[in-house]
Order: structure tokens, then C-alpha cells, then sequence
DNA sequence: ATCTAGGTAGACAAACCTGTATATTTTTTG
DNA sequence: CAAAAAATATACAGGTTTGTCTACCTAGAT
């Protein structure tokens, strides 16, 4: 086994832990006995539940916007169609098995004091997403790419949550409609 | 003191502890603290933390559809107005000082479990904002008010989400804006 | 004046949760 | 192969949480 073979089976586990229950309900014992590793293990690799907690947003970070990124490119090499493709890939999202609405989001409503680590990671996370789909319009060639991608980051944390909500995907093709009013409206033609 | 008199002390205590800190954060005895309630009193009332809790979720639901209304309406009389007063009414609430984001959205956060009365309520609110938002379209005559409405509640959700994450409340204007787009599409003119 | 319904105060049981400590075994590495 | 590093299993301390119970108090209706 790796050197941080054990790290990253606990990080995985309580990722999906955290997903599907949410931070508070779920306790250490459940993890370590869902991973099938030992509690001193555990505190040997990470200082305390919210270190966890912080490695588990961190990592689900990086591992999220990679998906998200390939996801959308994979899906047309045309720069406006990938700013629709944002809202395909969405809806596949949230049909998937694994889908329990925003990881961050949930962490944000269990953890909402401000200026820690925990918000600070969301906050990131969120900026990155609206950094990426801003560089799509500019590169379809938006008049105004920030602020399109503004409108078109609210879209999908919107279809987030009320996929969420609802248990249901249909607000990924909602979102992709209304994302494609503001596309052209944003585009020269 | 009337009859529900600590009835309501306790949900108004428990909503606004709720509301700041999550469910799970927020014990028994904080509520008792802060309301100055004795803890039989309280089960006295309420079987339990979880009927307290949806007591303070239906009672929210009331409450803010009632506020969220009276506030749209008191913008302007004229209809299509009122669709984009929406996202003015929100601006407003990110603004005030008692706003940590959805409480319902919080809510499904931490008790994910489907067919559980919390979510059923939670179901509820946001499908009782849509079909208001549905009603204002359709008195603004627009093309398909039920698609407008749909789409505006994703964008008023985005926007909720993102005033929570980034502490600001810059969102509601981009929401409004790109609203302004989605509503002169959808009205014929 | 007294009965009653509901409130107060606080002790307490039982469960649970985080984090530590110990003793033993496995794995890695020099 | 042998020493060192890491993992296991598990007990346990200390704190917190929910919910119950007892004993006492207060205010209004009869």
C-alpha cells in the first residue's frame, strides 16, 4: 500500500458519508467502520473531524471542477455550445446516483461562521466554477463574459438546488433553456 | 399570557437559532437558554427536537411566503414589474442582518432522508413560491408563464445560494438582471 | 379560598461523540 | 533478517445531547 493509501480510503469514505447524510450526522466511528481503518489511524493522519472535514472539501474540490471541466469539453469543442454543455453536463449530474445536491453548500449551512477555513474553501470552490465558465463566453466571444457568467453561475446553483429538492433532474434542462436566452442575448451575431 | 403563548417564544427563539447556526448545532438547552422556557415545557408542547424543528420550518413557511408577497406587492402594481421586484425584495432580504440563507435548503442539508416530513415541507415552500412567481407571469401575459416562472425560481435560488456563500448581496442584481432578459423574452411586445 | 392547568428549576439516565491511550500485529525498509 | 514505522483493536475519559422525572410554584376559574 501507498504511503497515504489509508488517507485517501478515509477521505473517500467520508466524502461519501458527508454527501449522502450531511457533516454533523455523520460520527467518526461510522467512517472508520465504513473504511475498515482504526480510529488512532485516523487522528494520525488528520488532527481532529473538522481537519477531515477540510480535507474531504479540498479534495472534492480538485476532484469535482477536473470532472466538470472534462466533462464539458468532452461534450463539444464549440465555445458556445460549451456554455450549454455546463447545463448537460449538470443534468447527468443529477441523475447520477451519488448526487445529494452541493457538498459545499451543505458544509456552508453546517458550518456558516465566517472567516474559517471550511467557508473559505467554498468560496474558492464557487469562484473557480465562475472563473471557468467566464473563460467559455470569452472565448464564445460574449459581450460582456464575466457578467454572463455571473447570470450563468446563478442558473446552475439554482438547478442544483432544486434538483436537490425535488429529487428530481428537470431543472438541469430548465436551466439550459433559460441559459440559452441569455447566451444568444450575450452573444454578437 | 395566552395559551400558545411559549409555544411561539420557542419556535421564534429556535428559528433564529436555527437560522444562524444549522439544526444539528444548536441543542435543546440553547433554545431553553435564549427563551427562557423550562425544558418540560417545551416537551410539554413538543414530542420532540425534530417536531420542534418542523414546527419552526411550517411556521417560516407562513411567515416568509406572507412577508415575500406583501414585499413584491408593495414594489409596483404593474405585473411585469413585479416579476423583476422579485430579485428587489431578495436584494433587501440578503441585506438584512437576520439572513443566513434558505432555512429550507439548511434544512434538506441536514435531514436528507427522502418521505420525511421535513422535506415534504421543504417541497412544499418552493413549490408555493413557483406557483406565485407562475401566477405574476401569468398576470404579466407572458408567452409560457409556468417556463418563465421555472426560471426565474432558478435564478432566485442561484442567487440565495451565492449572497450565503460570498456574504453579499450583489447577487440579487445579477439575478434581476438576467431576469430582465428572460421576462422581455417571454412577453410579447 | 381552593382547585387545576400549566410553568419553573434542576437532577438524572441513557446514548452518543470526539479524542487519547495501550497493547498487539502487520508492513515496510535498511 | 531485523529494526522501525505504521496499522489494528479496543478500552476509556470527558463532554454533550436528548428526553424523563420529581418537587415546587403561580395564576386564573369556580
Amino acid at each position: 500500500m501507498t504511503d497515504s493509501s489509508k488517507r485517501e480510503q478515509l477521505i473517500e469514505t467520508a466524502l461519501k458519508l458527508f454527501s449522502k447524510h450531511g457533516f454533523h450526522a455523520v460520527g467518526i466511528d461510522t467512517i472508520l467502520a465504513k473504511s475498515g481503518v482504526a480510529k488512532k489511524t485516523l487522528y494520525n493522519h488528520f488532527k481532529s473531524k473538522d481537519e477531515l472535514i477540510l480535507a474531504v472539501l479540498r479534495y472534492y474540490d480538485e476532484r469535482f471542477r477536473n470532472f466538470f471541466m472534462r466533462a464539458v469539453e468532452s461534450k463539444t469543442g464549440k465555445a458556445k455550445e460549451r456554455l450549454l454543455a455546463v447545463f448537460d453536463v449538470a443534468e447527468e449530474w443529477f441523475e447520477s446516483d451519488d448526487f445529494y445536491g452541493c457538498l459545499f453548500v451543505g458544509a456552508i449551512g453546517e458550518y456558516p461562521e465566517l472567516g474559517t477555513p471550511v467557508r473559505h474553501t467554498c468560496m474558492e470552490f464557487k469562484g473557480l466554477i465562475q472563473k471557468y465558465i467566464a473563460k467559455l463566453a470569452r472565448e464564445a466571444k460574449a459581450k460582456q463574459p464575466d457578467q454572463l457568467a455571473e447570470q450563468l453561475v446563478l442558473l446552475l446553483e439554482g438547478a442544483i438546488t432544486m434538483a436537490q429538492i425535488n429529487s428530481s433532474p428537470v431543472s438541469a434542462a430548465q436551466a439550459r433553456q433559460a441559459a440559452k436566452v441569455l447566451v444568444e442575448n450575450s452573444i454578437e451575431r
